[in-house]
DNA sequence: AATCAGACCAACCGCTATGCC
DNA sequence: TGGCATAGCGGTTGGTCTGAT
């Protein structure tokens, strides 16, 4: 069989560089790009003088010469942010970046798998909204699929659920603004106590307003597209939505605020 | 002073998304 | 519509630094 010739592959090329830029490299880089701008990264190395990939080139300007780049000592601020937006976009680097202006994506990654990960862990994991968490039980009384999902109590069990059910809708749970859901039958007879009220504390608050801000880029699609592929219909969803009971007014805007899109 | 282990971080690699032809 | 080139992202690697023994 005759096959097409392999494109070279430049990360075995041995005239390319790798490794540790020099400070005549980045001298290369950065005067290049200043007189003739970013145009296109593979083909830049070359008339820059420099035995590099475009890629190479591309990531050292990114993630340390380019302009207003800020380099070690993450405040405080930064740090808690970093945190938050992790729990709340997962690994996100580039979109948790975006939103801690001169860090990069490379840098806010590596703080978190060297120093955050293992004293965060997993444990306080927020739970964004998403289809699974959370089985509501269907009516005993007509076999109605509507359930009253209700806002939480902090003793309420986080119910297992597995992906996929009619019965799964979004929530929250524990560390979230409001702990978890309680689940209520038609008839009230829950087990759960869904009368309790959500209290949200100040630095719940602050992790709404947080999460608000982040919502329309990445909440909302994750939190709609899973729902969606969790088995549940239309119908359902407006069911739901319709049939929603809150207890709290701060708890009710901010999940009647990702209901209503 | 030498050695070792762990922490840190720059850079690489592989993959996906996007745009263009 | 498919193929290719490029950009961008996230996981991983490997070199360097630092502190403990």
């Amino acid at each position: 069989m005759v096959g097409r010739p392999l494109r070279p592959n430049k990360s075995s090329d041995p005239t390319v560089k790798k490794g540790t830029w020099s400070a005549e490299e980045d001298q290369k880089l950065t005067a290049y790009i200043r007189r003739y701008g970013i145009w296109n990264w593979a083909h830049m190395p070359n008339p820059a003088g420099l035995a590099r990939t475009g890629k190479s080139c591309r990531l050292r300007w990114m993630n340390y010469l380019r302009p207003n780049i800020r380099h070690g000592n993450i405040t405080k601020e930064e740090e808690d942010l970093i945190i938050k937006l992790q729990q709340l976009l997962g690994n996100k680097w580039a979109a948790i970046a975006a939103r801690l202006p001169g860090r990069t994506d490379n840098e806010i990654k590596n703080y978190w798998n060297t120093r955050l990960k293992k004293r965060v862990g997993y444990k306080n994991k927020l739970q964004i909204p998403i289809a699974c968490d959370i089985k509501v039980k269907p009516n005993h009384n007509n076999g109605s699929s509507h359930p009253y999902a209700c806002l939480p109590t902090i003793d309420t069990p986080k119910l297992e659920a597995g992906i996929g059910s009619q019965y799964e809708i979004p929530t929250m749970s524990e560390n979230s603004f409001c702990t978890s859901y309680g689940v209520q039958y038609d008839d009230k007879t829950s087990e759960n106590s869904w009368y309790s009220p959500c209290s949200v504390t100040e630095e719940e608050e602050r992790l709404r307003e947080q999460f608000l801000a982040l919502r329309d880029i990445e909440i909302e699609e994750n939190f709609c597209g899973m729902y969606m592929h969790s088995g549940a219909t239309d119908p359902a969803l407006v069911c739901m939505q319709q049939e929603l009971v809150y207890h709290s007014g701060s708890c009710q805007d901010f999940i009647m605020d990702l209901w209503g899109k």
